[in-house]
DNA sequence: CGCATAATGTACTAAATGGTACATTTGTCA
DNA sequence: TGACAAATGTACCATTTAGTACATTATGCG
């Protein structure tokens, strides 16, 4: 994975770039799976072809890597929000297709999703901290803002729509239909998350988000 | 608090249904606030007027005192939902009140809320141990049931309505109001979190399920 | 009263866990 | 080539943490 050429006498060579992105992909995967306090630095070692030192030496410390992990999740969101181009359609269909980006990246990136509720038992403590995030975020609203107001001009949305409230409304559907899965389904049964459940769901979704904003 | 009399000599007297209680309350904010594996035995002891001695003698270990945590956290909102009388007001009426008393709950519960997502983070491990919990909430998709049937009868609703999915959509708002409000208030500014902000978001996640059950 | 059992106090332990000290090697550049 | 900083290996430590051993007291019951 880290294609590392051992040296034959000492059996390593340098590779920093790679044993940072080799450390932040396996501790991105602890923390998402155990949580902060309960993802073990000793975990995140063995799973690694690093040693514990190199933790330490690239990180800080455990809070360290943890918000390192963090910035790179939220990262990757921005990244495939900026893959998207909604200026090819009309106000409707952008919005429903946001929506359906929204309503996929959230399903397949479950590990992000862990995080953010991590985060937020946490009280968004470190979250806070980074400068990188806070700035980062707010190029969602944009995209949508930019959509309510084609939407207005074309005569199809309200005027009145808060787009904080609608972005709201569309990132609590998609959230917990990923973050509340296990225990919904295990109180109300799996019928939700079988493929063609999903599929009405999604559907369900964009229709409600776009009778929300219709006149 | 746990009102117990302490004998002069001694200074103690036998009070396990005190003890237990008092045990159970102070987990219930410890394990809320920070999660199974992040909250600490030794400060529940502290927090508490008991030892360490009897949390292992009424429930086992720290595993077994979360399960008996979040067991009472499920019965409580059992309890609050029975207290509704539902069945006084037409079913538009009877949905939108359902609907404010989860809201409502929800965001009078916080500890609840971060509960049930430590519970997810954990995959509903604990959850499935319980016999208690799972034959308990169904419930409250009979109370759901019944409106909607209602309302078919009344001609105001819609018929092919799916009251499991109906259920998801009531809970993942007012659920997401409460689990992800630090992140997305430190994200998107905290307007939605003020008095009115609130007031607003209700009445539109009110409306938004009104709508998608009238014909 | 005396006895059996439930309830509680006190002190301790083994293991886990985050973190570090110290030595060594690799790569770069004059 | 040689020196110097960056990168890595190895072994170790102090503390925290869940859990327990053992003794003692309270209380109900015959």
């Amino acid at each position: 994975m880290t294609s590392k050429i051992k040296s034959r006498k000492t059996g390593w060579h340098q590779n920093p770039d790679a044993v940072r992105a080799d450390i932040l992909k396996t501790a991105t995967q602890v923390f998402a799976e155990h949580g902060l306090s309960g993802g073990r630095v000793d975990e995140i070692v063995r799973r690694t072809q690093t040693s514990k030192r190199m933790i330490y030496y690239y990180f800080g410390d455990k809070n360290g890597l943890y918000l390192a992990v963090l910035e790179a999740a939220y990262a990757r969101v921005r990244a495939g929000e900026d893959a998207l181009h909604l200026e090819d359609f009309d106000s409707m269909e952008a919005l429903a297709r946001l929506v359906e980006f929204t309503f996929d990246y959230h399903a397949a990136n479950p590990d992000y999703v862990r995080l953010v509720m991590i985060e937020n038992i946490h009280r968004a403590t470190h979250l806070k901290k980074s400068d990188t995030i806070t700035q980062l975020n707010l190029t969602a609203i944009d995209k949508l803002e930019q959509i309510c107001r084609d939407g207005v001009a074309e005569g199809r949305f309200r005027e009145d729509i808060d787009f904080i409230a609608l972005h709201w409304m569309i990132t609590s559907s998609c959230l917990f239909n990923v973050s509340n899965r296990s225990t919904f389904e295990q109180l109300y049964g799996g019928a939700i998350y079988s493929p063609e459940g999903q599929v009405n769901l999604k559907r369900m979704i964009v229709s409600a988000i776009q009778n929300h904003v219709a006149i």
